[in-house]
DNA sequence: AGTTAAAGCGAATCACTTTGCCTTAGCATG
DNA sequence: CATGCTAAGGCAAAGTGATTCGCTTTAACT
């Protein structure tokens, strides 16, 4: 049941986005009944939120190359492929909605991906390599490649990606990239 | 009675996230009829998006100085000390979430941000000064802005600001930055 | 067979939303 | 001044869909 309700929530959110999906109409699809969704889930954000975190957090550790270019250059690509996703989209964008001011926490997935990231230059830092820090990491390649995307301000593609790892590795290594 | 609607949802919305916003809710703090509220802005999203245009949209002029470092730091601080708000935030968040993946527009707010940026570097690219495109300017000045802070990645303060816009007018100009 | 956890089912409940009707205020016209 | 029209808003009753409750059924394991 489990199973079938998650792909349930994944299609309805990837078809129609958040606010088609209800406890009632998941259960539909899935074949089950309402109230055993309700037992097992609580209600709406703790299913979409189970969702989410079954979908997005087990992610594979990042790539450890042992050349930081090639390693954020594959972790990137992977962060984009996955947003680019609709059910991914959908859910990302879901989670943010759901967030209050007061809190503290960022969405589990975000924090997931900041840490990959960490790890990353962490990496890097240790073998020598002249590394961003992960501030800039963030700003300069994780925000970019969400933002774009979760705010349709327009299409990302796999050499957007490339340019991104470009620009924050040129600007960090001094070595003062082409400004096409 | 318009106003007092207005002036509720924002409480409301500042206190609890967007999901303890509901027309009732809003029309008992506001003290006027639910119905009424139903009949002006046909329902929630209704309601909130006018909120949203009415708040945010009426944004003045982007800057304009003369000098595109100046300009850009007015507006880069002018946005981020909006977006800390947190009726702003919150405002912002639910508008994200609101977005379908079929949606080809952004949220308003953020289109207009958009357009402000392309006119001060499309005036400094005028006046013979060396300018980012607005990829980039998108890319590394108005997503770290705004990304950090709708995730609760961590607090954004003007000193950030600055760094950003050095950072975009740096790498493009060539000049190396100091990498801190 | 006995026990228990998980899921189904229908009725009841609750909150949000819609509808029809009534009141009020503003304003023009006879 | 009185009348009548219209727009805006209040009010209560009815409708709709989501959620909860009590109970039964099923299936696995002892």
């Amino acid at each position: 049941m489990c199973a079938a309700v998650h792909r349930a929530v994944t299609e309805l959110i990837a078809e129609g986005g958040a606010d088609q999906v209800s406890i009632p109409a998941v259960a539909a699809r899935a074949g089950v009944n309402p109230t055993s969704v309700y037992r097992r889930w609580g209600d709406l954000n703790g299913l979409l939120a189970d969702v989410t975190a079954t979908r997005l957090a087990p992610e594979d550790p990042p790539p450890d190359t042992g050349d930081l270019r090639t390693d954020l250059l594959q972790w990137a690509e992977r962060s984009r492929a996955s947003v680019t996703t609709p059910e991914t989209l959908a859910l990302v964008r879901h989670a943010v909605g759901q967030l209050a001011c007061a809190d503290s926490g960022s969405t589990p997935r975000m924090a997931a991906r900041e840490r990959q990231l960490a790890t990353i230059l962490a990496r890097a830092a240790e073998r020598g390599e002249p590394a961003p820090t992960l501030r800039q990491g963030v700003d300069h390649l994780l925000a970019p490649l969400y933002f774009r995307v979760i705010l349709n301000l327009g299409p990302i593609e796999p050499a957007d990606v490339h340019r991104l790892v470009d620009d924050l590795l040129h600007h960090h290594t001094g070595t003062c990239a082409p400004t096409t």
